[in-house]
DNA sequence: ACCTGAACACCGTTCAAGT
DNA sequence: ACCTGAACACCGTTCAAGT
């Protein structure tokens, strides 16, 4: 039968999980899906827009957060960051979907930091700037946990009190938050509208 | 003559700067340099370390800053920005590097920025985890920047008022650098030692 | 409209063998 | 110690031709 778009973008997100970033490949996902390599071609431009729909679809679990500005920019972060850590190499691919223009749903996301940031009183081009520096922090930092994760499940045998090394990241991630959100609150007046 | 690790690392620079580092490939940068692919594996374990080498040939530029903490901080970060800039996809070059944990004088300047948010009176943990926070900036900030430099050079003609835009890329991002000295500044003093 | 088959132009890495 | 030659096991992308 015929093949969808999202039969492609789930085959893809089910090999990501399977075996990573390294081997989500083109000819791969098209031998997983039981067709030539160029028929991904007819639904895709490149490699580059299948990933950033794979980013989006990654994405699409990350909630609508509600509260006043602060409690915005903290729900959207830990969503963010709980996205990238459910599947092998999220925060990556994400990142790097996101670096070049290909992922809708970072679009959207980033847009309602900016609204938050407006709301806690800076002018419109800073508040774009503000929620960028957000973003990059959630990205580096969960690219780098991530990374760290990944190697330590390869090696040796998690130790016992692997959840109190879990509740020591979850705190690190929201320290470098509140810091941004501390930047945010006192800043010089001149940026605000 | 004999194949020396400085050469291989110019060369890979040279590639980088002429090419951009979707071209900085093991085999063309072997031609480059006239030997077989494998000559550069007595040199270097794999690419990823060859191109941490590279990394650390762009960052040796970035200099020493003087100053209380606040100067400090924000000279690393003008010169880091700078020595990205001066290399093609330098940006995205030195973040895979770091992420990869590749690059020793990427370290050393996180070592430089904990330093002195150590000085504005954090705990040496949460000093590490506030410069790390300015690293994920400086670089999200610059790979960005970069990938638009580099579309706008390759597409339609620069517009005269060039300048103009560049003091706007300057000013935007010392604007995410204060803002992130903001948050450093004014940090619960519960997190301070 | 949607897909195949086959090609094009490459990759990173390894390793016996040479000097 | 340092490098070659050749192989291994792949890549992303294109495109005439088929249905």
């Amino acid at each position: 039968m015929q093949l969808h778009k999202r039969d492609v973008v789930a085959a893809a997100t089910a090999l990501l999980d399977s075996y990573g970033l390294a081997d989500l490949t083109m000819r791969r996902l098209a031998r997983e899906l039981g067709v030539s390599p160029g028929a991904l071609y007819w639904h895709f431009a490149n490699k580059q827009e299948l990933l950033g729909a794979v980013a989006d679809q990654i994405l699409a679990t990350v909630p609508e957060a509600a509260g006043d500005w602060r409690a915005r920019i903290e729900g959207v972060c830990a969503g963010l960051r709980d996205a990238l850590l459910s599947h092998t190499d999220g925060a990556e691919l994400v990142s790097a979907s996101f670096a070049a223009g290909q992922s809708a749903v970072m679009r959207r996301i980033l847009d309602r930091l900016t609204d938050a940031v407006t709301e806690a009183g800076f002018a419109p081009a800073h508040a774009e700037l503000a929620a960028r520096t957000v973003v990059y922090y959630v990205l580096g930092f969960t690219v780098d946990e991530q990374s760290r994760l990944q190697w330590d499940a390869a090696g040796a045998e998690l130790p016992a009190d692997q959840s109190v090394l879990d509740d020591d990241a979850d705190a690190r991630f929201r320290f470098g938050v509140d810091l941004l959100i501390d930047g945010i609150r006192v800043a010089d007046p001149s940026v605000l509208r």
